[in-house]
DNA sequence: TATTATAGTTACCTTAGATAACAATTACCC
DNA sequence: GGGTAATTGTTATCTAAGGTAACTATAATA
């Protein structure tokens, strides 16, 4: 059941906009949650440092982002752009019209059960990772 | 939802033998099917064959594949060497851990759910596919 | 028989993950 | 307060994994 998502159908349709799907985990970070700082994307995205730095400086390069102050001189804050915004609002639209049609003849209570599940998933996976 | 797997955390249990997803995915669908061509592992995976071409070709340098003859002498078909049976079953522990860890605390019934509206997304994907 | 379709490969490009090693800044401890 | 730790981020380098374009070889078909 766990090895096989659906990646590589949501990437047909962030390709559309020329997104990748590491980019696009990004931008839906910054949409919801305002701001972040690399590290927290890097926790967010379960991946190294590095990994980030890479994924930001691209959406940078495309002037989807840009810099806030953060409380130190080390960290680096980040939120969308202007550009970013309208960005993300625009392919906000492909993503949720393909989750309804892969949701398409599923009852509203199962599809949240299913979403629930996911919930829980996520945060057996958290308290995995902050024991170790 | 969908655009958050648990991709990376699984990533991390298959580090453990060396082995990556794309691969672990071509050897748990010759590990259910007995044998496949490149085209068949292609659509699996919902890929281009050249992606399939070179995971293949990782997996026969490691010897975990044979060939064994087609129905054409056009296709390539592959099915698990010994090694790559064993590896499989070794892996597939790990992979079992890990699910159960993830799913802890999830009803049995819960997880029946969730497992079937999968098949059903799974399914809805693949006749979006036929139609284009 | 000539054309078209299918299976696979090669070459080349990009994204995306990992480690290792490092600089700069901050926190902490004695 | 000064020296050591920890934190934040970057650079360099490696591999996997996706894509497209162009190609060969074989099979199917008109």
């Amino acid at each position: 059941m766990l090895y096989r998502p659906f990646e590589s159908q949501l990437n047909v349709q962030l390709a559309k906009h020329d997104l990748y799907r590491a980019q696009w985990s990004v931008l839906h970070y910054l949409a919801t949650n305002g701001s972040a700082t690399l590290v927290e994307l890097a926790h967010y995205q379960r991946v190294e440092k590095p990994t980030v730095t890479r994924t930001v400086t691209r959406l940078e390069e495309l002037n989807y982002l840009e810099h806030i102050p953060g409380k130190d001189r080390r960290e680096k804050r980040v939120r969308l752009s202007p550009l970013g915004e309208s960005l993300y609002k625009e392919v906000r639209l492909t993503v949720d019209q393909f989750e309804q049609e892969i949701l398409k003849g599923i009852s509203e209570k199962d599809q949240l059960a299913a979403i629930q599940i996911m919930k829980e998933i996520r945060s057996n996976l958290i308290s995995k990772e902050t024991v170790k």
